[in-house]
RNA sequence: GCCCCCAUCGUCUAGAGGCCUAGGACACCGGCCUUUCAAGCCGGCAACACCGAUUCGAAUUCGGUUGGGGGCACCA
């Protein structure tokens, strides 16, 4: 394999893309970037009734946001466009003439009415449901009859009755179909659409796509593609089924099955390496240890051997830990720049960056190693921006503490803090130390009052550190508060 | 109902006849570190679906059973 793989990535746009339709992609692209060929995206828009608005841009902005850039498709182009399907209809026309012409295909000018009560009957005969193929040998003069009802056919491919479709698949090896179970599918709707079947394979050849790396759903509607291929004369690309990924639950993924779309991953604060990472990792595996690989890593040792056979199930759990990998692995300067976002759609911290963009960065490296994902962030570092904290007084008294002891620690803590001059972590740390020894208390019992005290919470990020960046003022403000609350605790 | 695919810890997976008393990761549970949380480190829990066959030897090969998934539209 070298520069003439092309391979594409084929969505409809008839819903938003989920992990799945996301991690089909991921493979192509990674595939094409492996061996220097090109990744083609095509825009299967054949179905008008269920076309969702926005769908095409949701699609995009999904591969543009994980970093998968295609070669040819919308907005860039290429010489074998156009590459949307809707404006390639003559094309699939063409063929399916042709098709007609050999006698590979019919007209068909069964209603849906008829069809519909024909599968019902076929279903409840426990039978396997399909075309009767009542049209596939019509007479000039049935024909004729038919035309004049003015009725639009549908054309149906003929299927061989007999013999075995059989294919290598690169994942599955070998695999074969009865042609006798095949029927005869239809190739271009009524209105005047090609299916999914006709407008593919002709797509995938005339843009000379050299494998198709796509969904096993997709697997028992192979050897339909095959014999279109042969029909036609045409050379078929070679094959690769992924495995599926399921639903918790193991179903198939879909709207009603939790499947979310690869955009609210974003807005989830997901890292878009992460999750790159992740989704590589769902049906594809390096080694028996290795799970954090950069996007060249991944491009340099993808390869169709090491994809696993398997249905997958999405584990947001790992998700979770491997985005806290990554966010722990950025800089200040590249976890500002991932973050600010989503800090500007929270009110609070967004107006604590408005005013004062130094005390936010001063905030971000304590709560970085402690967030699993971005929208995160705002949350964990909320009292640093609240002007007034809420809080459960009786938090003040630690363990084994009194109302008094804890009074006492505060209003000791407020009088020898107000005299520090130097407000860092270290001055701070100097002067509490042995301040809880002269209080005859135990550090974890000084700090946790004074904690609750400044942030509110009884977890949070060092204390000292935490109380250098709040500054003096604010912390003094909030100790005083403290003291209130404590005087109004009936002991 | 018919056809196809699949089958290792709860989950993602390593394993292509002896290296496996089955390895790693997430989650979970302990412990250490520690002012809390997180991170980190150490340890623990936990799987070859079942039955036959081949073989000196099978998680790995073959057959069957069971289970799961997918497909069977004028949807993709």
């Amino acid at each position: 394999m070298n520069k003439s793989v092309r391979v594409r990535y084929a969505p409809s746009p008839t819903g938003y893309p989920h992990v799945g339709n996301i991690r089909t992609a991921l493979f192509n692209w990674l595939f094409a970037r492996h061996y220097g060929g090109s990744f083609i995206v095509r825009i299967e828009d054949t179905d008008v009734t269920r076309k969702v608005e926005g769908a095409i841009k949701a699609i995009l902005d999904g591969l543009r946001w994980l970093g998968l850039d295609w070669d040819e498709g919308p907005e860039v182009g290429g010489k074998y466009g156009p590459y949307f399907q809707s404006q390639r209809l003559e094309k699939y026309h063409e063929v399916a003439q042709r098709l007609i012409a050999q006698d590979n295909a019919y007209y068909c000018y069964c209603s849906t009415q008829r069809l519909e009560e024909m599968r019902a009957e076929q279903v409840q005969r426990k039978q396997p449901p399909g075309y009767d193929r009542r049209c596939r040998n019509l007479s000039q003069e049935e024909r004729a009859k038919k035309e004049a009802e003015d009725i639009t056919p549908v054309v149906r491919f003929k299927t061989p009755l007999e013999g075995q479709t059989r294919f290598n698949d690169l994942i599955r090896d070998d695999v074969a179909f009865e042609n006798s179970n095949i029927d005869d599918f239809v190739l271009l709707k009524s209105d005047g659409y090609p299916t999914y079947h006709l407008a593919n394979i002709i797509d995938d050849h005339l843009m000379e796509i050299s494998h198709v790396l796509r969904a096993e759903e997709w697997l028992s509607s192979t050897p339909r593609h095959l014999l279109m291929y042969r029909a036609l004369g045409f050379e078929p690309p070679k094959f690769a089924h992924l495995p599926m990924i399921l639903a918790p639950g193991r179903a198939k993924l879909s709207k009603r099955h939790g499947a979310m779309s690869i955009t609210e991953y974003y807005e989830q604060g997901y890292l878009p390496e992460a999750m790159v990472n992740f989704l590589a990792l769902l049906g594809w595996s390096l080694d028996d240890k290795t799970e954090i690989l950069t996007r060249q890593e991944l491009i340099g040792n993808f390869s169709l051997e090491r994809i696993s056979r398997t249905a997958a199930l999405f584990n947001q759990d790992k998700l979770d830990w491997m985005n806290g990998v990554y966010i722990r692995s950025l800089t200040a300067d590249e976890f500002f720049t991932a973050v600010e976002p989503y800090l500007m759609k929270d009110e609070l911290a967004g107006k604590a960056l408005i005013s004062s963009e130094k005390y936010v960065k001063d905030i971000l490296p304590l709560i970085q190693e402690r967030a699993r994902t971005l929208v995160e962030v705002a949350e964990l570092a909320q009292f640093f921006f609240v002007e007034e904290l809420a809080y459960d007084s009786t938090l003040l008294i630690g363990k084994n503490m009194s109302r008094e002891s804890a009074t006492r620690a505060l209003e000791v803590s407020q009088q020898r803090l107000g005299q520090l001059e130097a407000f860092d972590a270290e001055s701070l740390e100097v002067v509490l130390r042995p301040l809880a020894v002269e209080l005859g208390l135990k550090t974890g019992q000084l700090f946790g009052t004074l904690r609750v005290a400044v942030t509110g919470r009884t977890a949070a990020p060092p204390l000292f550190q935490t109380m250098a960046v709040l500054g003096k003022e604010r912390c003094l403000r909030r100790i005083e508060a403290a003291l209130d609350r404590l005087r109004g605790l009936s002991s």
